[in-house]
DNA sequence: ATGAATCGTAACTAATTAAGTTACATGAAG
DNA sequence: CTTCATGTAACTTAATTAGTTACGATTCAT
């Protein structure tokens, strides 16, 4: 698994577990999906188990279903469970008492928050399903034309 | 400068030249303000100098000027002049061929173009010029207090 | 001309972060 | 009670970024 990339490999892990619903799939397998290994996988999706995305059993015949139908799951959700920052830059002060500082912390975070909403909006309106259908998609192209040729 | 803070700290530092006009001020001054060192600053500006919103001569007297005025430097221009995504998850591919895959990318990759345009809008309503007002006003208000007191 | 000041940039070092790995305790199923 | 899983801590490795050193190129003052 790249730097960056756990949002895409999240979903990457999701929506593989939204076509075999009701089949608990393990660390192991969701770990080779993502080219990765299980300790990642566990550690990645831990945060989701926590807000109910997902859950898991241990032992035999355990493993990670999802918490809630696809339809219920959006990307807000998600990406807020991985704990990542929706942007990428920092305002922490690095030079306390500076006026000029505090104006660009000021000014930044402003735009900060106002952004974030903005994004957690956006991505609160496409869900889980959403890919679930568009892997769909692509998936009977292939098979069309398959055929076809 | 510590990480992730690559746009804050280059606001400051135009900050201060914007309430120096006319006054090139030395890579060597500007990475105090930062506290950091003279060639993180020319590195981290170089973007700026290219896309016009600071200028730098060489030699005695030499140094770094605003390109424009304040009021015509958005942090959108400032933003992009750094390089640095908007955004910070990764869409590059891992396993080419994977249709779960390829749905993940292309949703995300939709999304993130819409939501890069949304916040380029959004930094381009703010401009240099707001963020020295801001300090402006600031710096006033502790001019006051400190008579008041 | 010469010297001092300054940027431009390459090359290296150090610090930080994130992923990968190993190890083992815990719990569930047969 | 053995096997198969997750949970998690601790450690290692890899990647990235900031920091540093060094030096060439350029400009100004004298």
């Amino acid at each position: 698994m790249k730097r960056n990339s756990r949002l895409s490999a999240t979903l990457h892990i999701l929506v593989h577990m939204a076509e075999k619903p009701g089949q608990a799939l393990t660390s192991e397998q969701l770990a080779t999906f993502i080219h990765t290994n299980p300790v990642v996988v566990r550690r990645t999706i831990a945060g989701l188990r926590d807000a109910g995305i997902v859950t898991s059993s241990r032992g035999h015949g355990g493993g990670w279903l999802l918490g809630r139908t696809p339809e219920n799951i959006s990307l807000a959700e998600i990406s807020a469970a991985l704990g990542e920052p929706l942007l990428p830059f920092s305002t922490e002060p690095e030079s306390p008492g500076c006026l000029v500082e505090q104006a660009v912390i000021a000014v930044l975070d402003d735009f900060r928050i106002a952004a974030e909403k903005l994004l957690a909006d956006k991505l609160s309106r496409i869900t889980l399903a959403d890919l679930t259908a568009d892997f769909r998609r692509r998936y009977d192209l292939i098979g069309v034309s398959t055929h076809a040729v």
